[in-house]
DNA sequence: ACGTAATCGAGACGGTACGTCGTGTCTTACA
DNA sequence: TGTAAGACACGACGTACCGTCTCGATTACGT
């Protein structure tokens, strides 16, 4: 069962923290831009080639930290109305946004090409648990006959969650509560039955 | 009104259009993350110093040469309909995202501070002024009577972009019409009287 | 004894010997303005910053180097003459002034600060050991009664070093045996009993 | 006879002062290694062209430099003893070796090639006069019986300038007058009738 | 208990690019 | 023609990180 039994000293839990702790207080403290794997090792007290052996790359470093450090995926629950478990959601978002480290992984994001480990990691563990979760109360909405029930999901998604990221990314503004809230009228008012 | 008429040899207009010309083709076989300034300056037959002299940072140069090469904004029409107009214009930004420069532009304002050099002068000359086109047609809609007078058009106006930049930077998924017309549609829906 | 027994990989004597080769080597070849650490480095097939790491100035590596490449001082025995053991320690110091490095090695002392690490390092690794083997032959004649008791010896040191030295570096002219031989007669003349 | 009868703008004398002046300033300041053209020029108000155009090497312009600010050769004269002389020519001599523009010079010339247009201008302004005065009284004394007439003049040359040269460039030690004294007197003493 | 094996820290190594500085040449307009 | 101003191609500077490597020391597991 045990594919590797464990031949050999066994990886140091304690240097891994440290890492991926360095690499956040690092990150935000000096930005992407200057962040190094030789910076990191001597700040985590941690030889360059332990961080070689187990991230191939810096990115992934990067992503390791950011998923260690976010919070899971805010529980959608059928209770609440399609325009609260938005705006919770959104508000879970805009803070990920709000930290270096959040708008660090966006731009690594953006940066990095569609077959590329990063972005198939940062897909698969981030991007897709909460789309599927936002796509289920949706698609509860449409069971119960408050919106129409011939939408292209996907676009409505991307309607809510685009303008979010566009405003942090490009306008560099800060998220009022009323944009959110806007937002969510404007497309509630869109694909409502 | 020449306050200071030419003191000195004068700068080299060959040169300059050398630098952004090797920036972008460099920028196309390699990407951004392999763009140096050497590289730039060997390919370029210039010097290293020439580059510094002109501009402060990697970013702004490749600022200019995305201006040197981008279309000039669309122009809206008042005799198209709206959908038209934003169809022409969304197509228009479509294809900046397919090109390299494109991508990488927006990748450095993705990670860039919010007043750094390179994303006011980015803001300024690109995002504004498209943005003041599409803001016109939409008052002039507005005028005519076929939306609603009391929308946020800033909040609309980031409904049809958002969408369109997450589909790119995160989804890294191509743009097909049917999308965007999908967006087009589901926007004008929300706000028509 | 050994207080730190080597932590992390030992320094390469490898590289040590191809960086101070390809100092004289460069240095046959092209002369000491033309001596680069750039070129240096490329010629061992060496890093630039292997070279910084053990030398702060290219000053101490030609020392080096040239501490490498001469001879020890030359054996001065009691058995001989006075006469002969200057002219024997006159040539070895001629061989050192026709060799570029030996040249070289003078003309940065000569523009050297004395409290340059350099110059202290010169002092006391190429001058003082051959004074100080001078000196003792010069006090074992003093004892034996070939020469005056009251003398100088310094000055005496200098009278003879001083010549040599002069006609390389000012004259650039050839040390014919006549002018030792000449020099060291009327040096022995003046300070005989 | 005029030669070039004035075609177009004649040479500024003021720019060639300003450009020795700053030459000697700088040297002061800072030492040959950190004499840089660009910085004479600056410091001298005066284009980097201009040094250019009246000096084909660094080293010419500090030769120039150096020989407008040194006395002219000290005047010897038959009435005072040949010691006296001596006295007054070394310690002129080390007056030269005083100034940071004597040391510098000489250590241009100690690195200088032997056909290199400095070390001629050097020899034949600088040296040779002074030497063939040091000659002229030599060998007037020569006439007088004072000493002996089969000496090879040279080698006594070389006998009183060597050691001063070699006490600044290799010791870098002052020249106590006692010093030159003791020199002076073993010369006189090797070679006197 | 004792070897085998993987991991760890330290830190040297060959490289590559950085951004700066000085070189010597040039191009302009003015004197 | 000479000059100040200053842009230019070139080349080296000394520094910073990269990713790899070689050490000795450490820590488990299987004999």
């Amino acid at each position: 069962m045990n594919l590797r039994p464990s031949a050999g000293r066994p990886r140091s839990e304690e240097s891994k923290n440290a890492i991926l702790n360095a690499t956040i207080e690092l990150l935000n403290k000096s930005g992407y831009p200057a962040l190094t794997i030789e910076g990191i090792a001597s700040h985590a007290g941690v030889s360059k080639a332990t961080i070689y052996r187990w991230w191939n790359h810096k990115t992934l470093l990067v992503m390791d930290a950011f998923i260690m450090l976010i919070a899971p995926p805010v529980e959608l629950r059928d209770e609440e109305t399609l325009r609260e478990n938005f705006l919770m959601q959104l508000t879970a978002l805009s803070n990920v946004f709000n930290s270096t480290i959040g708008r660090t992984m966006l731009s690594i994001i953006s940066e990095s090409a569609p077959d590329s480990e990063v972005f198939k990691a940062f897909y698969s563990q981030y991007i897709l648990p909460r789309r599927a979760a936002a796509r289920r109360i949706l698609q509860a909405s449409i069971l119960r006959g408050e919106i129409r029930s011939d939408i292209d999901i996907d676009v409505v998604l991307d309607m809510i969650y685009g303008p979010i990221y566009f405003r942090f990314l490009i306008h560099k503004r800060p998220l009022e509560t009323s944009f959110l809230e806007t937002l969510i009228d404007y497309t509630l008012q869109a694909i409502r039955r």
